[in-house]
DNA sequence: CTGTTAGCGCGTTCAG
DNA sequence: CTGAACGCGCTAACAG
């Protein structure tokens, strides 16, 4: 046993077997209608005797398009860790494109350091004929570089200023609809746990979740913390100490929810009545809390959906011209975390 | 408006520009060292101006190789949806990957129906340089396919009678670990909630379990269960039902652990006190339970450290030729949902 | 040390 | 309808 490479078979190997000439195995590959039946069946004999393949790198060279497309996922170093909601989203993603035909490169990119030259290897390399980029920074660098080259690209977030295509939920609606389902429940002191400042969902988030608080004449409160269950936890402690603490959270999803579980039940507090508790993404930690988690649900499949259309038209060239945004509607799952206070004072509602 | 590819700026372009040939122009993109420092600099300074990069696919088809690796999972479809042990495998392939230059090209295989032709995508059509099969049947076709084609692979998993390279845990020792665990804790009816029949992990476990259990003089007890929280959750209404229900479960992930957890509360059985539990993969979910989900650890840094090392070696023809299986140790992360029983009959121990 | 030449494997004219 | 010839953009072998 020696040979490194397997299978080094070429057309011009199956043209000779089939007693044709290259191009006619290229056209018969190809699907061409106008080739003789007799041809034709000589050569798909010969191909599939020696299981040849066309060398998917010759043929993406020549037709000038990858068939792969890249998806850039921004977040701190190990901070995909752990997250459903990025295996939903890569599951869903994956699924969608095996139906348009097109593999995945994944990316995943850590801080500013390598993002542009991501970008380079992605794109300029013509490694791949589109990119899925999710989550920006509220100035995203990136977008200008990808828009200067005419990359066919899409953003999963919110472009802010720049002109791009992009689909998104409505992140200030859904900061709205989980702030404005715990003034409902009767709290009084409602908080915010948001993620790092810079980030566009949850600085939408926090918007919605102040015009909230505003239209029902009620003071904001805003703590920030890092990605993942434990930064969470720790921001929680500061966050419910004291005696003027919130009485309810809403908090930027589901696993840093889960670290605020953790210092309530450190502190004794009791969900929902002592703190009442309203998060994003509706995964599957929602179910695991005693009385459930209410969460506002973020319809990942239709995201996915609309942003893979829209980035295939622009990969054919084809669609309105013009860059637009496209908002799909989130959806509150109301549990036990949000339940009416059961407490003397709420009687009176 | 206008053109849809961007740059079409070649090797030869920046030659012209820099008066030199092409080749110089390659050699100085490769970093050759034995190029006139003068030359170098009015080459990088074109290409710079220019903004040029090497075409991807050109280079790759040249110097036969891609420099991406195939991450292929199979789970059935939705499976990996909110499953956070995949998110954490994956983050740490790319982590590995990325230092050892690479890109992933992810793939999703739902059944029997496509596996042998993602292998065919991938592989055969040269699209990636190697592979990393996750997960797999008892007999998996794909093994042998790729064994025959000579293509560097390694198996996350147990390879069974296949003589190929793998990483894996100790699944036997990981499924008596958690066995043990319980049996120490002085439950007297231990049952294993498995995954479907054929899983290899699912299968080893129920080995280590078995083991344990008649070791200690106990009868097994197996379910078999699909994946997910929801499947878990049915299987165990019907497994915790009835007089002779288990009072502790050896549960093949902590997702359907979670199920589980569901079910006992519906049926009002509390845990660690009417039911204790130990479970797989030490995911953030095991945080989330009351007093903590038991949960073996499976070093999934080591596994993939491993992995991309020997992927990375078989690809650069170097290392022992001989497959070898490579053995990953776990270890069990004792939590409430396992403690001791407060009951008095424990009082004897 | 540099330029010239020859392919990598395939798609696509252009004659016949 | 088919085959011969060319070139995609790049690397590697060989001269000079």
């Amino acid at each position: 046993m020696g040979h490194r490479r397997p299978n080094k078979v070429t057309q011009l190997d199956i043209a000779r077997l089939a007693g044709v000439s290259q191009s006619t195995v290229s056209r018969v590959m190809a699907g061409d209608p106008k080739v003789e039946p007799e041809l034709r069946e000589r050569v798909l004999q010969a191909a599939r005797l020696h299981s040849y393949l066309p060398d998917a790198r010759a043929q993406s060279l020549r037709r000038r398009e990858s068939g792969m497309i890249g998806l850039v996922i921004k977040r701190p170093r190990g901070g995909l860790a752990g997250d459903a909601f990025f295996s939903n989203l890569i599951g869903e993603i994956m699924d969608r494109l095996h139906d348009a035909g097109s593999r995945l490169c994944l990316e995943l990119v850590h801080g500013d350091e390598n993002e542009v030259s991501v970008h380079e290897a992605l794109l300029r390399s013509k490694r791949v004929d589109g990119v899925i980029l999710v989550e920006s920074v509220v100035h995203d660098s990136r977008l200008e570089l990808l828009q200067r080259d005419r990359f066919p690209f899409v953003l999963i977030g919110n472009p802010m200023r720049s002109h791009v295509w992009s689909v998104d939920n409505d992140n200030v609606a859904a900061g709205a609809l989980a702030a404005e389902e715990l003034i409902r429940s009767g709290y009084r002191r409602i908080a915010m746990l948001a993620g790092p400042p810079g980030i566009t969902v949850s600085e939408d988030r926090i918007l919605g979740y102040s015009r909230a608080l505003d239209a029902a004449g009620m003071p904001c409160r805003i703590w920030h913390s890092d990605f993942g269950i434990e930064a969470a936890r720790l921001v929680a402690e500061e966050a419910l100490a004291g005696p003027m603490a919130p009485d309810a959270l809403v908090v930027l999803d589901d696993l840093m929810a889960m670290g605020v579980v953790l210092t309530a039940r450190e502190q004794g507090l009791r969900i929902p009545d002592d703190l009442g508790l309203v998060s994003f993404n509706d995964t599957h930690l929602c179910h695991v809390l005693e009385r459930g988690l209410t969460s506002v649900s973020l319809n990942i499949e239709a995201l996915v959906r609309e942003a893979v259309d829209c980035l295939m038209a622009q990969i054919r060239g084809e669609g309105p011209s013009e860059p637009r945004r496209i908002l799909v509607p989130c959806q509150l799952k109301r549990r036990g975390s949000s339940a009416p206070l059961p407490r003397g004072e709420e009687a009176l509602r």
